[in-house]
DNA sequence: AAAGTATTTGTAAAATTTACAATATATTCG
DNA sequence: CGAATATATTGTAAATTTTACAAATACTTT
């Protein structure tokens, strides 16, 4: 009853990179229009087969790189999904990974078979090939949980932010509301915050200022972890 | 560049569970006694590549059932593991699963190419083929993470258990020890387990009342999540 | 009956969380 | 230039939760 070996050593692994960004209030997550079979002509997540001759983890950077041009992205594996026919050609298991970037400071140009890669708001992500949305769908829980216990949100913000705009982000991923005074109270409280002395301009009403975060307490953190609770 | 689709095709995916208990204290893990090659005599986590006709999570529980005979076990995917050789064999992934028990619900016997499966403290299991410590490792991260935020404490206990025991429980997953008061109140604070009116008997000493835990509470906060901070 | 062993329980102080609204500071408009 | 507009900023009291800490209880064994 036992198969051989020779039938098992028939699949593909392919990843899949969900990529969020955060941008005017709105959680994003990055999506090229692939220019190959299946599925051609279709807005997907950047992800592809894998060559057998690399790590898991080396793969998902390298494929993200060939499709959106994004290079140097700390990627997070989130989970695999195996599903015999979620894939046309055969048996492809994919291992779904995720990032945060900032998305100012990158700049997403499509190549290899990507004819196009674009940030969709969250809200706004069409019908997705294969598994995909099924994918997006757990990245976005997980993001959600994530941002509760570990300063990760910032990962998401310019390098300078003003509170609103950090408790905008809070608010977006969690699909809730805070109330500012308290939320502001808790996030200072954390120490992982400081005044950056400037201010913001070109708006019009009054300026807010801007803050930072402190790398050092920020890395502490993100080990111990901590509850963001409100 | 582009490499065909044949190249690709030529993966193979096991999985391996991690299958935690808990007895006298003590946190266990089941391994068995591999009687196949690779690695043949050496005792490992029950797992086995996976025929390409079944649905991924299906495969794990079948892996399972077929080396230990734990039919209907509930298995939780936690991550998948890809390093280029970490197989003799050629390019195999393997997913990690793992799963809470209740030890004396259940009788594992050894079947298909395990010779034997035993119950392994979880500090003194051996050295591991693969990279199957590394597994054990990050399963044992999981579990510390998620007993802090879900109740899955209890699927470790028996029916009824005293309070001490379930203190014992997370005292050795979460290698802490916590005070025997505050414990206790923050426990029955959460109105999910019960006084089940059955006391202790055979002990030596003032015998502990055995409580049970209240499903429907439980189920409710398992969605809602928690954190038990002491 | 005494010794041994583990179980059970309360309280005050400290820290955290919650609820809640008025004032400040910039730009734009008339 | 003054008024309107738009968002930023800030404090406090009450309630709740967390923390620190030790003595009495109930069974078995000697």
């Amino acid at each position: 009853m036992e198969s051989g070996f020779e039938s098992k050593f028939k699949a593909a692994i392919s990843v899949d990179n969900v990529v969020f960004g955060f941008d005017k209030n709105d959680l994003k997550v990055l999506l090229i229009y692939r220019g190959a079979e299946p599925y051609k002509e279709c807005w997907a997540l950047p992800g592809d087969l894998i060559s057998l001759d690399q790590d898991l983890d080396e793969s998902a950077e390298i494929v993200l790189q060939n499709l959106t041009g994004l290079d140097n992205i700390y990627m997070e594996q989130i989970h695999t999904f195996g599903r015999v026919d979620r894939h046309p050609f055969g048996r492809v298991f994919t291992v779904a990974y995720f990032a945060l970037i900032k998305i100012e400071d990158y700049n997403v140009k499509p190549s290899s078979w990507a004819e196009e890669a674009a940030w969709f708001p969250i809200n706004e992500v069409p019908e997705l090939p294969f598994d995909h949305n099924e994918i997006l769908e757990y990245a976005k829980n997980l993001l959600k949980s994530k941002i509760r216990r570990q300063p990760i949100g910032f990962e998401l913000l310019p390098k300078y932010f003003t509170l609103t705009e950090i408790q905008n982000l809070y608010e977006a991923i969690l699909e809730t509301t805070f109330d500012t005074r308290n939320f502001r109270k808790k996030l200072l409280s954390m120490n992982i915050i400081i005044d950056s002395g400037k201010m913001q301009s070109d708006v019009a009403h009054r300026p807010a200022k801007l803050y930072k975060y402190i790398t050092k307490k920020y890395l502490q953190l993100q080990q111990t972890g901590f509850t963001f609770d409100l």
